[in-house]
DNA sequence: ACACTATACAACCATATGGTAATAGAGTCA
DNA sequence: TGACTCTATTACCATATGGTTGTATAGTGT
């Protein structure tokens, strides 16, 4: 295949995975469901954010193929169905365990706990 | 550990590599990098963009820690250095290799012939 | 029908972001 | 020194994005 005819579409995908995965809501909203599918409400009290701000999110996270999503009477059940989620999660934080090793003993610390590494879904600190 | 004393910086940290990836520019130079080092007009050369503007997000690549700057004359020579980078390539690009190769024929064949797949670096159509 | 619950959507605002042009700084060479 | 090259920075603009409020839609139960 020569240069220059590369399907652009690919790479939008791609992208846009990335753009999906990086913004720390969205993340929060994710971890909230690496546990098990929740409804909206389930996610709206445990990440503590707004429901139309988790809908909208959702929204997002289902549009990028990330997320699924079932309707079950009033509410809307949603759930991790890309095995890229928890793949990315598990390199991602593998990675920055090795740097932030570096960086803070007491994250390392946690690390070694078990805490926020790979797939295990991690608390989050709520907002004050 | 008890919920609600996480740290954040942590999150912050998988939030920022995932956002610096987000970006379809950032993901090209990036690409113009995974052959071997180059310098910025080299990669302004590859990818057909600004020389500010690859300065730029070469700035952001290296102070989310994915690249490395080396000064050499007045010439500054950047490289992937965390394998992360690869990796997540390698990841997202299988994940949306089984995705596509169920909508589009196509792109499926172009897959096959090896282009596109993991840390092969990929041909980035020009900008008209 | 009515009230209630759950979710999605639209409009809006504040902020963040990417791209570009102009400029500055630093090294190289004649 | 002066001209030239390469890179980084600044300022600016247009656009995109996240969060919130209010509202619409739809199912449930009385």
């Amino acid at each position: 295949m020569q240069k220059g005819t590369m399907p652009v579409a690919f790479l939008e995908r791609v992208v846009e995975v990335f753009r999906v995965l990086g913004d720390r809501s969205r993340l929060e909203i994710l971890q909230s469901l690496m546990a098990g599918p929740r409804t909206v409400n389930e996610v709206v009290e445990i990440t503590g954010k707004g429901q139309a701000n988790v809908s909208k999110h959702l929204g997002v996270l289902a549009a990028a193929g990330l997320v699924s999503r079932t309707a079950k009477g009033t509410s809307a059940i949603y759930e991790v169905t890309d095995p890229l989620v928890y793949k990315l999660c598990d390199i991602v934080c593998g990675s920055l365990r090795k740097k932030l090793g570096r960086e803070s003993k007491e994250i390392q610390r946690l690390l070694r706990r078990g805490v926020l590494v790979g797939s295990t879904p991690i608390s989050i600190a709520k907002k004050p």
